[in-house]
DNA sequence: CGCTAAACGAGACGGTACGTCTGGTCTTTAA
DNA sequence: TTAAAGACCAGACGTACCGTCTCGTTTAGCG
């Protein structure tokens, strides 16, 4: 039996580590300076002072490269502890907006959204790369407030999972709606009065 | 023989209205088909049975053209009165997730918002065809349930306007979201939820 | 019916004939630069001021673009009277000996043989624009010098023609042999040895 | 002073004779299949179960791999004595168009001389590993003829030289010119037309 | 016997050229 | 003047080889 442990020592010359992050910030500059569409990959490779074949080896197109590129901004994404369920939704809603407000987000995340409504395997990676990680906060944020007494636990798990995609949706759309679509920052005066509209949605008696 | 209209006074052969109506047609079946970045302008003009010249006297390039041929899918949008907010939101909202399940605005419109990020006149073109009118269906909502009672009418219009922008923003971003990025229907069951907490959002009691 | 006259004003722009002129220029002067095997497709293009397109558009291949670059070379040769067999035969083939000695036939005849051997269609091609022209000349000093009484006249059609075919292979092959592969010129000493030997061989009573 | 003696005892792991045999029936192999322009050093490493630096570590490129994958073919070449001037020759033009006549001859011979155009050293190369032993072989029928009193003993050495190089370009040249341009066998009833002209030339009293 | 040093396989690396495709423009003839 | 056709320039595409390099792994002879 072969395991094929990751860092099974396969034979040849291992690939370099640096090129992966030298094609991975290249790719972030060049969408900074070019956007999505004006973005070559030859260009990128240049800039990373790599050959094409180094890069076409490690991703197979533009698409692929763009989500990687991309969801390293997403590492930084945090839920800190700030007391309240209102105080944590405005906190990471700030942060997500930050992230957005930065060009190469801007122009790599849209693109690649829209590249992956034709394109499964590609939705997939943007999924398992960066929107499940933004789940998690969500889901974190929740259990937080139940334990704070904010949200009552949940009962139907089934409708529990249900409410946390919307939420997500909502979240997430409205942030990405307000900075990419109608090109306006989601300062902390728009974040507070969002923020107030879901949680009273939320929590009010109906 | 052929009549020349009479108000036609300008020399040389008349642009074929025909042309115009078979080009969009023509990029609205290659959205369907290819998606936006596979969509090639020579294709399209062999689809519309027209030469690449006829089409660029027309349209400055691809962004332009496929902002054209999606405008026209929202001309369907309209709000009739149903009778309470909650049933006209819900109304438009799934209009507009029913548009947004068309193959040919997934891949456009997207695609278009996209490239707008890094092109102002862009933008404006997809404000003036696309966005304003959505937007005016808000306005029109507020100002009937205003009338119902439902909602009080506004003090200051520059926070009034805020609110607009700030709906505006959750409800196409939650179905953009739901639609492109979760890659789930947005059906009638998503759409109740989302209403029932965005309504409670809006009018409950702080 | 459509007769397709090699003038029939097609539709559409038509190919430019100075674009022609230029690449199979640049060609000859590309090789005589680089080489055939270094020659370069896109550098023959961005030599001629063309597109890569342009080139493609004429020539599937750097064979069959090295074929007629060089068949142009083999235009000036001829054969005027220069009253006797010897003095024809001498003349004919120190004209063969210098269009061979330009860098640019050496490096390019050389090569499309070389890649004729497993390419018919490409056989073919050199054969008519260049092996068959020289075959002519070879008609046609028999022709002459029959009817200058230096050689009989033919009897047997079928050996005439097997005749021709192998004082072709002897005159050609020798010249290219000295040429290319023992790598010293065919001047006028040696062509008056080779000349010498061959007409003796022709003439001499056995 | 450096003593180069073959089997110096250098240190570390011998070379492998059976990848060089390997190599060079690989060679052959491929050209074959392929011919000289589509053969691959890549390839010729898989073919003969062979890495890549294996390869470069004897040969410096694919020039030097061919000339010594192709010499080994001449090997065979010898002048067994056939009773007469006429019946030499004939042997061994017919051997020389038997070797011709294989195809990784053809390809592989033809390119090399070639390539041999612009470039010095594989010219000396190919010079000391196919011509000069094809060289030796008119040497040898030449003193072998004047042995039998075919021909007359060598008076001037200059002119005698000149006179075998002549001759050598003749029947090399016309061979392969068959052969390989005009794309027809040397076969028997060729090769006795031709050495009866050349023999003629040769013999004849002027 | 173990040490040393070169050869070995595998395959990644920076490059260069390939032949194709697309984007926009220009030039022709016909309507 | 516009239309259809298609040639034109420019340049990105993704692939194939080049010849070099870096690995880890033999495999010989010498100590």
């Amino acid at each position: 039996m072969q395991s094929r442990s990751p860092a099974a020592a396969r034979p040849g010359r291992p690939r370099s580590a640096a090129a992966d992050a030298a094609i991975l910030a290249a790719t972030r500059e060049a969408l900074v300076e070019l956007g999505w569409s004006k973005l070559t990959l030859g260009d990128v490779a240049t800039r990373a002072g790599v050959a094409k074949t180094t890069l076409y080896r490690r991703w197979s197109g533009k698409n692929e490269l763009v989500v990687d590129a991309v969801a390293e901004l997403f590492d930084e994404l945090c839920l800190p502890d700030r007391g309240s369920l209102a105080a944590d939704i405005e906190g990471v809603v700030l942060q997500f907006a930050a992230i957005l407000a930065r060009p190469e987000a801007r122009s790599g995340l849209m693109a690649v959204v829209t590249e992956a409504t034709r394109d499964d395997a590609l939705r997939a990676r943007i999924r398992a790369s960066i929107v499940d990680r933004q789940k998690g906060l969500v889901l974190e944020g929740r259990s937080r407030a139940q334990q704070r007494g904010e949200l009552p636990p949940e009962a139907d798990p089934e409708e529990s999972a249900r409410t946390v995609d919307l939420i997500f949706d909502m979240v997430a759309g409205a942030v990405v709606h307000r900075t990419l679509v109608s090109g306006r920052p989601a300062d902390e005066e728009w974040v507070r009065g969002f923020t107030h509209i879901l949680l009273r949605g939320l929590t009010a008696p109906s």
